[in-house]
DNA sequence: CAACTGTACTAACCGTAATAGTACAGTTAC
DNA sequence: GTAACTGTACTATTACGGTTAGTACAGTTG
């Protein structure tokens, strides 16, 4: 369900995180499906109940999922639009990577040829 | 010379490259132009020497500065145009932010317009 | 009651950032 | 040559975050 890398940069906690919205926005996870158990996933994965429960503390308080204690966690009934509002907030990572970029002498030609890459339209000889 | 933040999670090190760097693509810095010597600085910024050797010694493997024992760190020949080329490759983190915004819901239109903000083609009222 | 769930807590280990202090070699100007 | 600067190297220490380890407690389910 999830592929870790031990030896990236990127805290095992927040892999799990980022993979788990991932899927939620695949469609992958619906609303009220039920997370692995703070236990198995541990085992699953090779590492500590701790660093699950970490990621797991995480995406309760993003409002990605719902910890119930005694049931266990499950995806929240508005993740999708959760993270969705969270996208639009992002444009501002996308506006200050193109102004570095751009002071580097990158071209805006080259910057929307690569957003158009990312929406299936390279090169237009298609 | 630079505003470091000793709170922020990037490490002072980077800081003091990043910035350095930003100067010299602004062309307040320019080739042969000495940089403060580590001692100087490192009393200037309230930080320790080592602290800005690791930076100077980030960015002379860069080839944005040339160390020179004895005589100081100089701005590099050709450091522009190796922030330049390193630009180009970037590109690939501009392609990873937009696929990943794409998959939230953020629309090919939200993206190439911020692009333009970033070249002051805003809204074309102007 | 038994087996599961999430949660809380302490202790320990490790890597990295940063500080502190010392030392050495090259350069420059007097 | 000496003094004052330059970069560089090295060890030791502190601090913090990520991770592991182990234990414990409360709620849920059958």
């Amino acid at each position: 369900m999830f592929q870790i890398d031990p030896l990236s940069r990127i805290p095992i906690y927040e892999q799990i995180a980022e993979q788990t919205e991932k899927l939620i926005l695949l469609g992958l996870l619906l609303p009220g499906d039920p997370m692995p158990s703070v236990r198995s996933l541990s085992v699953e994965l090779g590492t500590n109940p701790n660093t699950i429960q970490k990621a797991y503390s995480e995406l309760d308080s993003r409002g990605t999922i719902c910890s119930v204690p005694g049931k266990g966690c499950f995806i929240s009934k508005d993740a999708k639009a959760v993270l969705e509002k969270r996208a639009k907030q992002r444009l501002g990572q996308l506006y200050t990577l193109c102004e570095s970029l751009k002071l580097a002498g990158v071209t805006m030609e080259e910057m929307t040829d690569t957003v158009r890459q990312v929406f299936g339209k390279g090169d237009g000889n298609t």
